[in-house]
DNA sequence: TAGCTAAATGCAATTCTGTTGCAAATATAA
DNA sequence: TTATATTTGCAACAGAATTGCATTTAGCTA
């Protein structure tokens, strides 16, 4: 494991709104639940520590967005790639992991994948 | 077919580049191509009714920056799915289609999808 | 073919997402 | 307790995308 970094009080707050929240959760939404705790550049920074330290996935929203998740079904040991699905309802705009077993993707000759974004958008149960 | 919208030129420029550029395009280079020939915001625009017209779609770079290509397997008969998976090479930053065929992805029960984005990053064969 | 009108455009301003540099504050190891 | 490298906050910036509004224009109709 990657020696951790400092356990600021912004880095417990943001990895415990994110490991308490559903679905996955947007730096905007993430910065109006701190209710400024902490500086909108300060949780960019403590995301990106928390991405490279393996506890924190990103995931690219239907629209663009980056939502970040805790990683409940990951080894921490080092740098991981993700490769299920996420589902990203574009009702009540929540992300979410879908599968926990990585889908089969056959690459063509040469093309060598570091990372995968898999989302499937539409309507979520709730929303149906 | 739903009803085209009109045949300006800022849309047969904009729908030529898209057509005859190999791999997807984002807005940027796009404006770029244009030389000054149209306006930024008519851009945008144009690109959303080619959307919704089913002449062109949408992905997502890995980055979250919006690329656009040509429809070429798609009927424009309606408003379509596209389940094929993109590669976004994190060198060159060119996105490209690699597969034609559908993958297989099931979904939970009452999950109603509308839209993929299906993506790989990594190396492509030009930057192995 | 001329006129009409809804659609499309250009421009200016604004919003939103994310980044950078730097001085001040602080977690943690010695 | 002290030293110091890490982290934070602030201000400024950059880029992507959207909105409102006045002007222009594609293409239908007389």
């Amino acid at each position: 494991m990657s020696k951790l970094t400092r356990n600021t009080i912004a880095r417990q707050r943001i990895l415990e709104l994110i490991s308490s929240n559903e679905s996955a959760i947007s730096h905007a939404t993430l910065q109006e639940k701190l209710e400024g705790t902490c500086d909108r550049v300060t949780t960019y920074r403590v995301l990106e520590r928390l991405v490279n330290e393996s506890l924190v996935h990103r995931i690219v929203n239907i629209n663009g967005v980056v939502n970040y998740a805790a990683c409940k079904v990951c080894e921490h040991t080092e740098k991981h790639i993700h490769q299920h699905i996420h589902f990203s309802c574009v009702s009540c705009g929540t992300v979410q992991c879908i599968t926990e077993k990585p889908i089969a993707i056959e690459l063509p000759a040469n093309y060598k994948a570091t990372e995968y974004q898999l989302t499937v958008a539409g309507h979520c149960p709730e929303c149906h």
